[in-house]
RNA sequence: GGCGCGUUGGUCAAGGGGUUAAGACGCCUCCCUUUCACGGAGGAAUCACGGGUUCGAUUCCCGUACGUGCUACCA
């Protein structure tokens, strides 16, 4: 008897990673550690012509800049391999085979081209998608219709076939889901799903069920979107393992987006991510955004996607994994589908920007101080002082939304302003000022304890020798040093950059600004 | 069209027969700061609608509307 916990996560590799699926992941995988069992990656890829090259792979790198790698995966073996799905193609039809022996499902020989014309000559305004089902089985070309003989001979030439599942007449089928509690189809309605199509390649289906036990799987959650399809994964698991056996089912809200359901088309639209990272389609050399490439920490990315749809009744929103690990609960995931709000996405980024240390974070992944450089690298900064990478960092992060704002909020710290916020300074600029910063410049430079106080006091009290009020001077200073008016205290600027650096920028400043 | 699921401010949401219906984001005002932010103090704004049940319904029940998903040899 194994009681452990076993979850899974199953994408099929088509495309990038979007929220709801990065979403679904975590939910996964925080109840997997909570209950200290297994998170188990699948890959669902038996559908050969939507397959994208190097779409797994993105999926694993995914994933591990969110820190949630598997314990069991195609990259990271365990007992229950493959976990490919296509690598287990054999495992299936015996099991298709099962059902149809035991009269639960049949061979059913109609080409693409007889269930298009069936699909059509069906079609009405009041039924405008017509299903294979119990009504219309019997007119069709399957083993429940033809001769023993006919469809003996039919299997033993090797004519193409699927099985399907024989939904049963008039009957409720009823499950517990873990978030909406009772939920009831009736079997008349559902259609007679493929299980095994001609290709001999299972469909999600039979897959989903025959994986699921040979994996041991106890718990598993997805999309809203399988509800509807969930009476037949009921029924083949009552007809092959047992409903006893079943995993408990938890079908989680959708992520929308600002119209309707969340798509990649609205990252585009709205300008926001919609994927985990950065994702070209190789088909059509499209990229869609990523919330690690626009500047996004994985703390915050996950702290966001866990709070949207589910809260643990405190008025707590920042959480890091540990914290949601803790607290995390499957029953406390909303009913409804939420709507995404990047500004408050943002917030969440803002909030662990500042939450985070330079050096010390508690993910162990690669620090604030690495990605900050990144981004100040990809501008053209080469960083080659360490500890003023870390003194910015600590002095500008409050400012900073998103990673890559470090790049105009930080840059001044290490090379000397190009260009100067001359509406600003223009009207403020007369021979007195330049006769004042003339004079800082030779006391500065005088100055051997450059420190903030002191560089404070000489400001000061050079203006009070001067007769000018020290606002204007100060707001003057720092377009000198910064370039335009942001970034924090301007004494603290100029002791950061150092004498040198600071008298230069002075004298620059000054000489530029004498000429507009 | 059928079936499923859902519906507390603009958004995320707590709550759940009697409450001034929490909190957060965003927005607005003020304070701090002669920069930009952070921070602090306030403010505007909500129980989809209609019937029941009940002394009382945002909360329970039933309808309606709206939203959303499924209705493929896709997952």
């Amino acid at each position: 008897m194994n009681n452990k916990v076993r979850v899974r996560f199953a994408p099929s590799p088509t495309g990038g990673l979007h929220l709801g699926g990065v979403r679904t992941v975590l939910y996964n995988y925080l109840f997997a550690r909570k209950h200290g069992g297994d998170f188990i990656l699948r890959i669902e890829d038996t559908d050969k012509t939507r397959y994208v090259e190097g779409a797994e792979q993105y999926i694993f790198d995914c994933l591990k800049w969110c820190g949630m790698e598997p314990d069991e995966s195609p990259i990271r073996e365990g007992e229950y391999g493959p976990y490919r799905q296509s690598e287990r193609k054999p495992m299936y039809r015996k099991y298709a085979e099962q059902l149809v022996n035991e009269g639960f499902a049949y061979y059913a020989f109609d080409t693409p081209d007889e269930l298009e014309k069936m699909r059509n000559e069906l079609k009405t305004p009041e039924n405008p998608s017509p299903q294979y089902d119990g009504k219309i089985r019997m007119q069709m070309k399957n083993s429940l219709t033809l001769p023993a003989e006919e469809v003996k001979k039919l299997l033993a030439d090797e004519t193409r076939h699927v099985i399907r599942i024989k939904m049963p007449e008039n009957e409720t089928i009823t499950f517990t889901d873990m978030i909406h509690h009772e939920v009831s189809f009736e079997s008349s309605l559902v259609d007679d799903k493929v299980l095994l199509k001609a290709d001999g390649m299972p469909t999600y289906h039979l897959a989903v069920v025959v994986d699921d036990h040979l994996m041991k799987i106890t718990h598993a959650f997805r999309g809203e979107e399988w509800l509807s399809s969930a009476p037949v994964h009921v029924l083949l698991w009552k007809y092959l393992f047992g409903l006893d056996k079943m995993p408990q089912w938890a079908h989680l809200p959708l992520i929308l987006g600002p119209s309707g359901k969340l798509s990649k088309r609205d990252g585009a639209k709205y300008g926001f991510p919609v994927f985990a990272m950065n994702w070209t389609d190789p088909k059509t050399n499209e990229l869609t955004e990523g919330f690690k490439e626009k500047g996004f920490l994985p703390e915050a990315f996950i702290n966001l996607l866990a709070v949207l749809g589910w809260n643990d009744g405190t008025e707590q929103e920042i959480f890091s994994m540990d914290e949601l690990i803790e607290n995390f609960s499957i029953e406390r995931v909303h009913k409804a589908g939420a709507k995404f709000d990047f500004e408050k996405a943002k917030w969440f980024n803002h909030e662990w920007i500042k939450k985070l240390t330079v050096k010390s974070l508690p993910t162990g992944q690669a620090g604030l101080q690495l990605k900050v450089k990144d981004v100040l690298e990809a501008g053209g900064i080469h960083v080659s002082d360490e500890s003023l990478l870390e003194k910015m960092i600590e002095l500008v992060k409050d400012r900073c939304t998103l990673l890559t704002d470090f790049y105009e909020q930080g840059k001044f710290f290490f090379v000397t302003p190009g260009s100067y916020d001359e509406a600003s300074v223009k009207p403020k600029w007369d021979d007195a000022k330049k006769n004042y910063f003339e004079t800082l410049a030779v006391k500065l430079n005088e100055e051997n304890n450059f420190s903030v106080e002191n560089i404070e006091k000489i400001f000061k009290d050079l203006a009070t020798e001067k007769n000018i009020k020290p606002g204007e001077l100060q707001m003057i200073l720092r377009v000198m040093l910064v370039g335009s008016k942001i970034g924090p205290g301007v004494f603290v600027i100029a002791e950061t950059i150092g004498k040198a650096e600071t008298l230069h920028r002075i004298e620059k400043a000054a000489t530029y600004f004498q000429s507009i």
